[in-house]
DNA sequence: GTGAAAGCGCTAACAG
DNA sequence: CTGTTAGCGCTTTCAC
């Protein structure tokens, strides 16, 4: 007694149409009669027919599923991204296979190859960085991939970001503003091109604008947790650093606390501003000033951007850059902006 | 130009082979002479085939994919279960298709349907409630489903959880050794069973061990978001509440922020006790003391057994109830156990 | 408008 | 150990 299932056939019979017809009324082809059409919707409803996806898939080349790459979804920063990737696909009648890669990179190319096996239609990458031999792997496929949250330096694949340089610079000039000499800026790896290019060159640009000398040693890297950022405090302390810009929001928090459990004041002692503002900045007391990284919004252009692609759609721009705030809230002394 | 695909067909025909042969040593069959398997891979390797999972799916009718349906990615209690379902489905190289169904009925319904529609080999459940609509349609599918995090009072299909009766009737008696008298119930949805029926059946367990007369008046309902827990502190300390037992660690959150502007000091003053242990209650200052779900294990563990019922081996229970632990940080005045 | 028929790429008996 | 042969359930020309 197994599952049995009623096919297209069935239905076809049934109606005493061909399966052509049945396939045409299910797919909302015009070119049907109406009665026809009525006949048959009665019959699949009777029937309570359920056309099969994988069938559908082989014969029309089309799986209406997206691979999702992340990191870790239990990071808030990546799960708020996914969300959005999520609403849109599912706006557009896709659904999204989700893998964790840990950044591991022999694991993301495995993922990616039985994605590709998936038949997937197209491809969301989240991720430090793009290796060569990823970009290889995208490049072979033929399948549509956009980058989300994550920078391509060569911009060959559609990507989703915010201008990391300009906000950086931003943020960081306030600091400098509110009287702040020694700016620390607190990393999550360096590797990753947004970190140790882009947000570092905005750190440089704004030192260079204000007279102040970069200073290396000012530039600290970690793991991004929490507990990074705690044990952090003690070492930022005691080189007489006074504020930081940190990339990552668990980081920040982390950082924070360290901070006060040092007996500092924040903000008047030492100001923080971290990068993303995933809802976990204002569960820090004090709430943490950030950069306004529209995540959501991030995951749901850039799948917006791959329906297109898989659409073959006219594309104007697949390098995009979406706006961005930034929210000065207890870590900071200024309020305004 | 198309994606020029190449099929098993065009193996075969390069290793002077059938078909058959190809299908074995791609699946491992161990009936292949050395040689043949040896210059099989070759050819393989050459023509960089890629089995079509798609194909394989509809013949073998398995997909080795699961269903997911997730309240919401972003939500820290989930996304931890996720994870743990993730790895242990890619252990057993299934892929997850996730989706979110903000614990809406009709999209719950809809998206299971085109869960089933694209043939997966199980589903894994995590919501609020399981109604009736969604039961029937699990019934009817055939397709095995394990819930994760989610009750099923009927226990009609498998599940994975806590003995949430016991865990919350050991903090409320553990509140009650420190002398609270006013102990508040703070939940998320009272409809969940897992709130309105289990943990509130352990605050009432522990309160008439104590002879303390249960106080409907005490029992808060909300989204359980952060901000709900922050506005609903005032109203607490007026009504003379001295400490909580809170559902859902965001809302935890917002209620230890909302006392502590309210100037009442935390523990000495009121004590809090959160539910899951997610990482966000180490973010807190002070940290929230809370049960310990195992979350990652709940969703591991539900994804196993989820494996073997599509293996269809022996199971010995379908409802897993997995051990937890209390961890009593900053927010309790009790400091061992 | 509708039907017939040829696949999509692979697995799974069944022979041999 | 290996090949032949049917399908799996649906889409998609191409006729009519």
């Amino acid at each position: 007694m197994e599952k049995q299932t009623i096919t297209i056939y069935d239905v076809a019979r049934e109606a005493n149409v061909s399966m052509a017809t049945v396939s045409r009324v299910v797919n909302g082809n015009p070119n049907v009669k109406p009665s026809t059409r009525k006949k048959v919707l009665e019959v699949i409803d009777r029937l309570d027919y359920r056309p099969n996806a994988v069938a559908r898939g082989l014969a029309s080349k089309k799986t209406t599923t997206v691979g999702v790459l992340i990191p870790d979804v239990t990071n808030v920063f990546f799960a708020s991204l996914a969300r959005g990737i999520d609403d849109i696909a599912t706006m557009y009648k896709y659904n999204i296979i989700l893998a964790n890669s840990d950044q591991n990179e022999n694991k993301e190319i495995q993922v990616l190859n039985t994605l590709l096996a998936k038949q997937v239609d197209g491809i969301i990458y989240m991720g430090n960085k793009i290796t060569d031999e990823l970009r290889a792997e995208f490049a072979r496929s033929k399948t549509p991939v956009v980058l989300a949250g994550t920078v391509d330096p060569d911009q060959e694949v559609g990507s989703v970001n915010i201008d990391y340089i300009d906000a950086t610079e931003k943020v960081i000039a306030k600091l400098i503003e509110s009287d702040r000499k020694n700016i620390g800026f607190i990393s999550s790896q360096i590797a990753n091109p947004i970190n140790g290019q882009y947000r570092l060159k905005g750190y440089k640009n704004a030192l260079l604008s204000a007279g102040i000398t970069y200073d290396e040693s000012f530039v600290f890297e970690s793991d991004g947790s929490v507990d990074a950022g705690e044990s952090m405090a003690a070492q930022l302390l005691e080189k007489g650093i006074d504020s930081a810009y940190v990339t990552d929001d668990e980081l920040a928090i982390g950082l924070l606390n360290g901070i006060i459990n040092a007996g500092v004041n924040v903000p008047e002692d030492f100001e923080i501003i971290s990068s993303n503002n995933s809802k976990i900045t204002e569960m820090a007391r004090p709430k943490l000033s950030s950069i306004m990284l529209p995540l959501y919004d991030i995951g749901a252009v850039a799948m917006r951007l791959l329906t297109k692609i898989m659409n073959k759609e006219e594309i104007d721009e697949k390098t995009i850059t979406l706006p961005y705030k930034i929210v000065y809230r207890g870590t900071t002394t200024l309020e305004e902006e």
